[in-house]
DNA sequence: TGACATACCTCGACTTTCGAGGTATCTCCC
DNA sequence: GGGAGATACCTCGAAAGTCGAGGTATGTCA
């Protein structure tokens, strides 16, 4: 029965992943590993690597995110993500979305 | 951008597709096709045949549904699914999760 | 008789997920 | 000098999940 529930708040958090992951990037850009770092934070999981890095590819194609990679005189490169003024409006389109989404769920819970 | 939003509430939707077919079952038993109805109008959209009759089988299987063939006088046979008392049991404590997770999320969201 | 709705289920192609592996740099300690 | 471990990137392919299409069957209505 805990398995059962533990499924499921995995397939929700995996559900929201996309979205935690432009909610971390939104507070200023952020490389991959430190990314990775922040979703563990917010959604109490780790987002695995084979999953975060084509996430990030996928969200610069769609123009969310633009990437740079920035050369340190010390450590190794990073290629920062930060978010484009379209990936500003995606997030706050998606926090409408979320908010009438869980309100309508909400609502046939009760 | 519209279909990256789309995206995502399509996602949001399917991860909460087996709470949703216990909650539309939690008001009494039902059979596939009616519950298929149901959670069309629960979440939105159709869950499609060939994803709904495995998870039902699953629900079985984890014994949180009784099945039962009623045969009836007229019309085809169908198959009723009822809430075992572990099925509800699993749905209180997932609204309970549902919930925590919900809050969290709203609150990296602000 | 044909068309359509109800009702069940499975198959297999498709998509998605992600652990494991690979590369490289830096720091710290022995 | 060298090993361990953290940071940092990425890809591959097996495994898991999804679901449209197809198949079977009954009832109704024109």
């Amino acid at each position: 029965m805990e398995d059962i529930l533990q499924d499921w708040e995995k397939r929700w958090r995996k559900s929201v992943l996309p979205f935690a992951a432009l909610a971390a990037l939104r507070e200023g850009p952020k490389h991959g590993y430190a990314l990775a770092t922040s979703l563990r934070d917010l959604l109490g999981a780790a987002a695995p690597e084979g999953t975060l890095y084509p996430l990030l590819n996928g969200f610069e194609r769609d123009g969310l995110t633009k990437a740079e990679w920035a050369i340190q005189e010390t450590g190794p490169a990073r290629k920062t993500y930060a978010l484009t003024p379209k990936g500003h409006a995606v997030f706050d389109a998606a926090v409408k979305s979320w908010g009438a989404f869980s309100n309508s769920l909400g609502g046939l819970l009760t």
